[in-house]
DNA sequence: AGTACAGCCTGCCTGC
DNA sequence: TGCAGGCAGGCTGTAC
């Protein structure tokens, strides 16, 4: 599940690719039930927007991958769980979920694919966001300079809910989801269970300066390709992080730092897991 | 207002 | 072997 990490990979390595083409064409393969685009836009509407736009940059907002075009309008895709986006050269034999296809100058397609159909595509006005619940609704960035501690603790402090909850709450903080919770609060030595407003100064720090850790040595790795295997980074491969899991996806397996069994919980509808020696 | 939870979706794993 | 059922979890909308 392409979290911040994986995101920014694939975003560094599109970028160079894809820079400067103009989208040529876009195709939806036949699907009745389609939900890609589901914001209100029919296909042709969608097509006859961006169609013969230059893509001018791209760039990450949380697990949001923007393409900046030379338009009034901002192409958005989001991977959902099971998404991948795959530049292929054009008119290769298409591979299985490929829900929309981007034809690029150059003799190139985008192709965004995804089996469970969480992932989305849509555009956003340039100048003025225009749905309620979108990119400006997000939070801090944890890798930019903004997410300090002290915001962090701020935010902490005036909830009651689970601290896994509260960190992959989008709009409390940006990118994080059940991977990067779990190795950001083990790396902290802090139980996924314990309540925002229960947290001391220290122990809020540390999550802060693990967050800021973890996503940077997985982002170094180039993501993680858990157990369905799905994640791919821009060029088709997996990812690194996986080796370095602690916790994520180790249910029953020793803890690396103490040998305790690790453990998992249900917190906010998703699955803990967390060493129940080392965090407290 | 803040929190909790169902729903969307399909491949894969487990147990019978 | 085959099938049913449960699990995985991104986000949104609704209910409390």
């Amino acid at each position: 599940m392409p979290e911040l990490p994986e995101v920014e990979t694939i975003k560094n390595d599109l970028a160079p690719q894809i820079v400067g083409k103009t989208i040529e064409a876009v195709t939806f393969p036949p699907d009745p039930r389609c939900r890609i685009l589901r914001r209100c836009i029919s296909q042709q509407e969608f097509i006859r927007e961006i169609v013969r736009t230059k893509i001018l940059n791209v760039r990450r907002r949380a697990k949001y991958l923007i393409c900046d075009l030379d338009s009034e309008r901002t192409l958005v895709m989001h991977l959902g769980m099971s998404g991948q986006i795959l530049l292929c050269p054009s008119r290769s034999p298409l591979e299985r979920y490929v829900r929309a296809i981007f034809h690029l100058s150059g003799n190139k397609e985008i192709r965004f694919a995804d089996p469970r159909k969480f992932g989305e595509i849509f555009l956003q006005s340039t100048s003025v966001p225009d749905l309620p619940l979108d990119l400006d609704r997000l939070g801090p960035e944890p890798l930019d300079r903004t997410f300090t501690a002290k915001a962090l603790m701020q935010t902490l402090r005036s909830s009651r809910r689970a601290v896994k909850a509260v960190l992959m709450d989008q709009r409390a903080i940006a990118g994080l989801g059940n991977i990067y919770s779990d190795e950001s609060l083990f790396l902290a030595g802090v139980h996924p269970a314990r309540k925002g407003y229960s947290l001391t100064e220290d122990e809020t720090r540390s999550i802060h300066r693990a967050i800021r850790t973890v996503l940077r040595s997985a982002i170094k790795h180039r993501g993680t390709t858990a157990k369905d295997k799905r994640y791919r980074d821009g060029k088709g491969q997996s990812g690194n992080f996986q080796n370095r899991l602690n916790v994520y996806q180790r249910r029953s397996l020793p803890c690396p730092r103490c040998g305790a069994v690790i453990e998992i919980m249900p917190i906010g509808g998703r699955t803990a897991s967390f060493c129940p020696r080392c965090q407290k």
